[in-house]
DNA sequence: AAACTCATGTAAGCTGTTACATGATTAC
DNA sequence: GTAATCATGTAACAGCTTACATGAGTTT
């Protein structure tokens, strides 16, 4: 129960326990449907991380078998929600990273002869029209996974604003491409 | 001379060393100017991946002493060259990879009561839009540092693609806010 | 009965950052 | 002259991914 460092990881797992998740399992599940576009997780990350906050207090696990299957069900403590809860208030942010190959070779495009310009600006505005249509495609399959409760409206707020940035993209990569083609 | 493996670190450097960066040293300042939202890089990963692109003839090595200053100045070499306009062309592409703690806030954002979730937006929406100015700030003081050649265009067209992508997200924001204050 | 999903964990490895170490040059 | 920048590298560490290992439950 001594000094522990939380770390976004932390923040994921405890808010998806007060979202409703409660084994390690369902935790990935829900992560991957939901914030894997801003915020990858994976199990190695996830069970370690549960047993951590546990030896210090911010979860609690009890037994939770199936059948013959061993499971786990972890809930939040008080002290897992103060610490939740005073994260979410918090102004300390690390600052976002983006890796995108993509826009790394858009960077280096002018090496390109114009032809093949065209054809990279294309495969990248389909990239990310392909993108969104599965992400669509989850999202009418299964509103955030088992986290479907009254009242929760945030990851739908943050599910929209990631397909408003993808419509703002492949509109712009239309009009590089338009530009291109002029020059073509 | 045998098989390397190639990363997205290796185009990164190839490519700025086409650009006209010739120092490990400035590959790394150009980095930071340009590419440092969408590939950010480190001295650690530069000087490393210098060598082993010169072990395996993609990049050759001469002195380039600045009066008593040791300096290395690299350039492509035709097989560098052969293999950056490869990578250029492929369509074989990492995912894009996304952390972004604010909008992992965001998420789990109901958990709040409704002002200190306004409290956040605001937060999340002024962070965005200082990002930017400083993005801009930096553009104008020096068009991607060294890297300012006739012809070269593609590296102010990502940068313009960023902004736009921020102006369009502190829009967003901006509705965000509009529609929490009306429940508030 | 085969394939897939649920479920939990560990080990090894890769990528990338920060800190350490050192020293010359340039700008104020 | 002192601070900032230029310049090159290594070592230690942190974070994260993939592979390994195991087994039960569910669906086709």
């Amino acid at each position: 129960m001594t000094a522990i460092k939380l770390k976004p990881i932390s923040f994921m797992v405890l808010g998806m326990l007060r979202l409703g998740a409660k084994s390690g399992y369902s935790i990935k599940r829900a992560a991957d449907l939901a914030t894997d576009n801003f915020w990858p997780v994976s199990l190695a990350q996830v069970y370690p991380e549960l047993a951590r906050l546990e030896q210090h207090g911010l979860v609690n696990r009890h037994e939770d078998p199936h059948g013959d299957l061993k499971r786990s069900a972890y809930e939040l403590t008080e002290a897992g929600e103060t610490a939740l809860l005073s994260w979410l208030r918090s102004s300390v942010e690390a600052p976002p990273r983006v890796r995108s190959e993509g826009l790394l070779r858009l960077f280096f495009a002018d090496a390109l002869p114009v032809d093949d310009q065209l054809a990279l600006v294309r495969r990248l505005r389909e990239r990310n029209r392909s993108d969104r249509e599965q992400l669509h495609e989850v999202s009418v399959k299964s509103t955030v996974g088992d986290i479907r409760a009254a009242g929760i409206r945030f990851p739908q707020i943050v599910r929209s604003y990631g397909e408003s940035v993808s419509s703002h993209t492949e509109q712009w990569f239309g009009e590089l491409e338009s530009e291109l083609k002029e020059k073509d």
